[in-house]
DNA sequence: TTGAAAGCGCTAACAT
DNA sequence: ATGTTAGCGCTTTCAA
């Protein structure tokens, strides 16, 4: 009951149980120096009254905020968005809340949102960086830190980061296009540093295992904003006459599906990175390699946690591993 | 320079500005009483310093925090992923930044949530109820709160509310299944108040306006866990032998597309409410109900800001249009 | 136009 | 075991 509205503070606690708000405080943090009498008696008066600590209040003491600001380039992705909210689901488990904000895949915004959440005394980041160029050490400063999915690549040595075996995905993908009969593999991949290049070497890898020659013209970074992804899209469909496509994220295949449809191809073999369980109902089979998103995010929680209490750790990079995903 | 580390307080601009800490502050938060002159001369110091305002301490003066609290029900459901990322994003034009908890479907943990937000003295809350026995005004109090999706019935009067017409859209995608020749259509829906019942009130007149029997056995409500849901899909597929099946959301959507490629059934048509891009590429083609998922984002915390604003305004419950997307 | 000082709610060091 | 008090960084009255 009168749990509503204004504040009570420790104060009133304190001056309703008769004693200091050392006290109570103590009684609050379980604390020791204080009897089991008086810390039950004050405890019974602080749920009685709806009394809420200031969250406010205690982190400006402790100069620690219990929150971790995440960064997420692409919210769009459904990736992404299962990534979240692994890590949000774990950081409660810590008693952390967390801070989410988007960065657009733009590299403004990005070092915009860090300032915003070390303003708010967040006590980690999470953060799928944008741009390798950003200069986060200055940036984050010593807020403790994890990458995932992508890594600039000076920072891989600098700070925590929680990757998959892009190239080893990929390569089993594209082999399992090749398996499946394709013999002239196109690939569309985003320029992200880590992903998107890893997964492109995993492609030549497979080309190279099954001897096939590897063709520049075959080959198509798409810059973030996949402006011109179609245009490559359909160029490799109707110039190159590929037989099989490999998509580097889901928004490049929702484009390759597209192009698909578009033109009324059923012809063509199709492989992805991130696996989504709506695949399983498409006409065109889509083969996949399965990222394990809710590890990704519980990982990279308990790296950063862990980093919290040991800031002195050297930096490690956990790679985990993919699943193929068949479809035919 | 020198955006590292160590917070730079107020105090330490004042001194190296051989002004006080009152000045700053005036500078700082383009208050009057300042000469342009010092206040230029101040603010030049701040950039170059790379200082960094504690939001924890002007919060706690203010006693308000510029943070929106959002709880969602299901994390997992791609109507709700889309609508957090629009509410993140108006957030950040009105300079709100975002706190984000998941209640899984639990009332538990949806209680729970209100109270962590609360104790971070969010300045809003926008929530998708999961129970509708929970007591909102007492757990709230006098924070500003819009619902969306779901709105406990007794509560839509008493505060905003940003809702579809879910009887409507659910009319207007059965009358579909009918209009490509089903017979007998199945529902299966969630229990849950706001949307799920009136999914089912719009099942129910598109039968009548067909002239359609309504028979209670093709009527599924699904608890929110959904673990019963495969059986009841199964029944009004080979017992009940419904020719169309309409799901009450995209989590139910899965259990019926499972089961249809399970039997292997060509002959079924599908309709649904929350449209998705990839429903597109679907072998079973789905009638879908979209929803305006950006623009509930957008008005929840339109809405949201407008009360703090003006919180004797009378409580508004906005309905937003849907539209039927055709596919066969 | 500027400064001094109170105080937001809490924790922790120190005193009793 | 308990109380007193300083102070976290900031805004805001009041005084100069």
């Amino acid at each position: 009951m009168a749990e509503n509205n204004r504040r009570i503070t420790i104060k009133e606690i304190a001056k309703k149980a008769g004693v200091s708000i050392a006290t109570v405080s103590r009684a609050l943090n379980d604390r020791p120096g204080i009897s089991l009498e008086t810390k039950e008696r004050i405890q019974r008066i602080i749920t009685r009254s709806g009394y809420r600590p200031s969250m406010f209040a205690r982190n400006m003491r402790s100069q620690q905020s219990k929150m971790i600001g995440v960064i997420v380039s692409n919210a769009a992705n459904d990736f992404f968005k299962d990534v979240t909210r692994a890590i949000q689901d774990q950081a409660t488990k810590y008693d952390f809340t967390v801070l989410i904000i988007n960065s657009d895949e733009d590299p403004v915004k990005e070092r915009q949102a860090i300032k915003i959440l070390r303003n708010y005394d967040v006590s980690g980041f999470i953060i799928a960086s944008t741009d390798e160029t950003i200069d986060y050490p200055s940036l984050v400063g010593n807020t403790p830190t994890v990458f995932f999915d992508r890594a600039p690549k000076s920072e891989i040595a600098q700070f925590d980061t929680v990757l998959v075996n892009n190239e080893f995905g990929a390569k089993l993908a594209v082999e399992e296009l090749i398996r499946q009969g394709a013999s002239k593999v196109g690939i569309v991949v985003s320029g992200v540093q880590t992903s998107g290049q890893e997964r492109l070497k995993g492609y030549k890898q497979a080309l190279k295992e099954y001897q096939l020659p590897i063709n520049d013209k075959l080959i198509y970074t798409s810059d973030v904003q996949q402006l011109k992804a179609m245009d490559y899209v359909r160029d490799l469909l109707v110039n190159q006459k590929c037989d099989a496509l490999f998509a580097g994220d889901n928004t490049l295949l929702m484009v390759v599906l597209e192009e698909i449809k578009l033109l009324n191809r059923t012809d063509i073999k199709v492989a992805t990175f991130d696996n989504i369980t709506w695949f399983n109902y498409f006409k065109q089979p889509v083969i996949s390699v399965k990222q394990p998103t809710t590890t990704i995010g519980h990982e990279t929680v308990d790296a950063l946690i862990n980093r919290m209490k040991n800031p002195q750790l050297p930096p490690k990079v956990r790679r985990l591993s993919v699943q193929l995903i068949r479809r035919s």
